[in-house]
DNA sequence: ACCCCTCTCTAACACCGTTAGAGTCACTCT
DNA sequence: AGAGTGACTCTAACGGTGTTAGAGAGGGGT
């Protein structure tokens, strides 16, 4: 009985969700399938077309707008859903940005923009508009999976000094219960409202 | 004479931009500066923290906003020239996200947000607007970086059979000529004017 | 003359992705 | 039945990585 790619791949979003992206190793892994490491030479050209594949599965199938659903409201929704995915793996927005061109993710931009142009809006800015909305939802979710930064000698009073409106804005922010979905969605908004004037000029 | 933190750092982004962020090692960087790797190790703690080293060097000093300058212009202004600085070197858009917590970055934070705030712009709103500027910018940055895909069993043909509207967009923008460049621009507008809605509401 | 502090060295460890090439097993064709 | 072929896995190894331990060189202050 032997390996197929989607066992493969499923061990390897496993170690990933255990270990992090620097703990997916191809001797890991192999041991996790309960064989040597070269033998995945045979099911996978080398690492990066298994990082490739990792993304591939963590992408979500996006879901197609309903027929008198704004498209604002539909787009944002994908956004959200795709962070989530991102978010739902340790090191997901990394791995999806340290993959080579994913057909998910293809895939979800050919659905948006052609959801995009069926509500009346330019081929021009419905790439324009979901290029923009990819990008930051990847960026922002890289950047919440980014390492907490390193704490020894970080001076947190010298830092407030210096940046008193970042930590005040921060403060502020988080005060009244907001979580971080919250920033999300606030940020999102931004993007979407943007898109609305852009659709509409 | 001894080796100085600063002359590392240099070294560093001279060999970043020779050979891409993989080519970045200790004991390539260790043999440009006529020394052995473990020699690094009086200097830094660890390769991550160099890594962070090269992004503080990579990230622009930010430049205040003339008194009379919409913010609008200048913020525009401030994420062009960080995405100029990201593409300036290979690989530099995964280096900054790669990097633990900025002190640069923080700075650009920290004026952009006050730049706001001095407009008349809540500090909520004026946090929201610029994280979700340089968030898109890294995120475009990255994509735009990120590495060919691989052309040897790629399909064109299938895939533009399967994505239509994404290859008929593509086709469509570029041909009068314009330039990835002129894409940013354009997706960078979407974000700004989103953020002209959310300041005035 | 001594010690100490700064800085660099050699040697080594554990681990990584990757390749070469031999071996095993099931199946097909003669 | 026997030979051969392909799919799949193995062992062994290569060159590279970040990192640690610990030994030394050299200068300055007491």
């Amino acid at each position: 009985m032997s390996l197929d790619r989607k066992q493969i791949v499923n061990e390897a979003v496993a170690l990933l969700d255990a270990e992090g992206l620097d703990g997916v190793t191809l001797r890991k892994l192999a041991a996790r399938l309960g064989v040597q490491a070269p033998t995945l030479y045979w099911h996978l050209p080398n690492k990066a077309a298994l990082v490739t594949a990792i993304a591939e599965a963590i992408v979500p199938e996006p879901t197609p707008a309903a027929p008198d659903q704004p498209w604002q409201e539909w787009l944002t929704d994908v956004a959200v859903r795709l962070r989530a995915a991102l978010l739902a793996h340790p090191d997901g927005a990394r791995v999806v940005s340290a993959a080579q061109l994913s057909v998910k993710m293809a895939a979800l931009s050919e659905l948006a923009m052609s959801t995009l142009v069926d509500r009346g809006i330019s081929l021009r800015d419905a790439r324009i508009i979901v290029l923009t909305v990819e990008r930051f939802t990847v960026g922002h979710a890289l950047e919440e999976q980014s390492p907490p930064p390193d704490t020894t000698d970080f001076d947190l009073e010298a830092f407030t000094a210096a940046h008193p409106v970042s930590v005040g804005a921060i403060k502020e922010y988080f005060e009244p219960g907001r979580t971080v979905d919250d920033l999300f969605q606030d940020c999102l908004e931004v993007v979407i409202a943007g898109a609305g004037m852009i659709a509409q000029r």
